[in-house]
DNA sequence: AATGAATGAGTGTTCATTCAT
DNA sequence: AATGAATGAACACTCATTCAT
């Protein structure tokens, strides 16, 4: 029993670790990315030694990989629960939108990193990037799949549900991009309801 | 003059040899990235000696960036040029998303080392990407500026036009990176006539 | 009375372990070497954790040490009681050479790293060998006294004895080396009989 | 003509360089082993770069390999031209063993290596050592086959010619190894001539 | 002007040893 | 006594940059 109990502390005491390598880990692959970052500034942003690193994940990519990967998944489950609580169309869009611009304030490192790889999908030839690519075209399968049932239920434009699923995303990462980049006018609330108003108007039927 | 001529000659010569270093040097970034790429690959590329990359550029950052600017640079100068040509607003809009895209599919290494570097503008502290973001501003503004114009003759809605120049802007950034990366479904002038719609339903006026 | 028993358990048990780290020890360095061999393949061969190691013994290369040279010691021991229990030089002659034979059939994992070491001490400034060089130099020293001894009783031709003993010495290890490295011919009694023979007729009076 | 003067001056000067780099591991590896070696000593041994080493050699392993292997072969090479300029059995013995000496002598840094390595054969599965052993034996076979021919003309003792050949290579490499040691007794002619007696005493016919 | 051999600072990773539990 | 998580010194190897030819 006591064994039992001690396991489970060290368990969750090495999961605890776990999590903060990654976070210290986008800290600093946000500040820098990932060549210019090196495996010491890890260890140190976390207060643990180098060689620990190594007991909890294999190689520095793979603490990258983790680091992106883990809470890009979080993203995608938030804003896939965040459109299914909503009930009309209008409300899914904006639920998607405000989800994803929450998380986005709250994890400022991870969404650094997170668009900084998105564009660099671009290179070639980086198999990196496959799960990432994945968990993008969950979500925007997600929205169009919500947009496919507006039309069908007539409430939107015959549109292609596609496209307007890729629109919406291309917005969004446009809004967070700004934000992230800080330069020229603040991004605020304004610019999220410009976006909203744009595609609502655009997807109107027409004697609306 | 005699040797006038050939100082002319050798500058020519020497101006020829800078732009193969930098075509160059846009195959091997865009296939692997800045930091994966190797100066000696560069060299090879360009079919002469490492050495002598250096006797035209101090570093390879400074090849990078010049890479980058001098076309981004042009890009930027092709796409005004493009929008003086149009009369209405319609016009310019079609002609900038165009030239735009037909830019991109002359240049596409370029344009994904443009792409990537344009992303990771969101790491913090990378001074290498004030002169980009100058160009994209710069562009930006074109746009803007076009759109106030229309919204002064009354020709579209009331709308901020920066806000609307931003949106253009990401819908066109998000056409060229679905081109980029070549995976899911194929992209065509379907998709340009999509957003060219989406934007202008969105702006005309209530009563049309 | 009781605590004096219970010392002794103790002590023996402490005993018993620090053989079997030996032992385990002798297993994993005959596999890979010293340096391939690390500390955590030696606990992991004995069953016992990683800093139990550390209780028995101040740092790896003591463990090496004593697994080398306590068996060393044994097998300078039972050649030399071998050698003790036969009457004529023949017979303490094929004594010391069965015997090493025996015990390195039964102590194959100790003897490869014997044999490894020995050859290594030819590298230089090694303190290391010191003492496995007194161990060699000593068993030499006892062939070359009884060999002595045969030539004072006149059983064999005027030799110098010590270039005898090392003579046999070599020829022993030569034996050896064929078994361990179990490459080309299989090596057997008859090698055995082969070294015998030809000791025996090299120091055999003219008139034999 | 020119350049292939320059060209040729280039490759001499590399393989000197090539040579001058393998002295200066033998003379490092000679000192502490492989593991204990680095690759800095190496370099700085040859009065060169780090960054050099790998412009002649892939890796340490394999600047190791060349350093062993390269002399291994010279010296099979050298003892089997100073037996094939003996006549009689006994001179091509003597010139085997005078050649193999004479060689130690003068490439003390290498014999520590090569015997050193040769024990460790010992160790299991070092794939490095199979060309090391190829060599050995090719060495043995050519005694083997000398023993073999004395023994067709009748002029030694109805031997194994293989047994012969190992016992020879066992005692020699026991008379370098004594040198090397340098520890008890000075290692001098009188060694060699008791080897060549005793093996000439051993397999004389029996009426000589 | 052009070259590529030489360089050494910098990096990811390992592993013998320590020490809190 | 026993453990194994934590540590950081040490190491092989890379690559942007220099410079003698």
């Amino acid at each position: 029993m006591a064994s039992g109990i001690s396991l489970n502390r060290k368990k969750e005491a090495a999961e605890q670790r776990r999590q903060s390598i990654l976070e210290a880990a986008r800290t600093v692959f946000a500040r820098k990315g990932y060549d210019a970052s090196g495996v010491e500034d890890i260890a140190e942003q976390a207060g643990i030694g180098k060689g620990t690193l190594y007991l909890y994940f294999p190689s520095k990519e793979q603490i990258y990989l983790a680091a992106l990967l883990e809470e890009a998944r979080k993203l995608n489950a938030d804003s896939r629960d965040a459109m299914a609580g909503a009930d009309t169309w209008q409300g899914k869009l904006r639920a998607f939108v405000e989800t994803r611009l929450r998380y986005f304030d709250e994890h400022q490192d991870f969404m650094r990193i997170y668009m900084t790889e998105f564009r660099s999908m671009c290179l070639l030839g980086k198999p990196v990037h496959l799960e990432l690519h994945r968990l993008v075209e969950q979500c925007e399968a997600q929205l169009a799949q919500m947009f496919a049932s507006a039309v069908g239920r007539g409430e939107i434009r015959n549109i292609d549900p596609e496209l307007a699923a890729l629109t919406v995303s291309d917005l969004v990462r446009g809004l967070m991009e700004r934000r992230l980049r800080q330069l020229g006018r603040p991004v605020g609330q304004a610019d999220t309801e410009f976006v909203l108003q744009l595609v609502g108007r655009a997807l109107a039927l027409e004697n609306n």
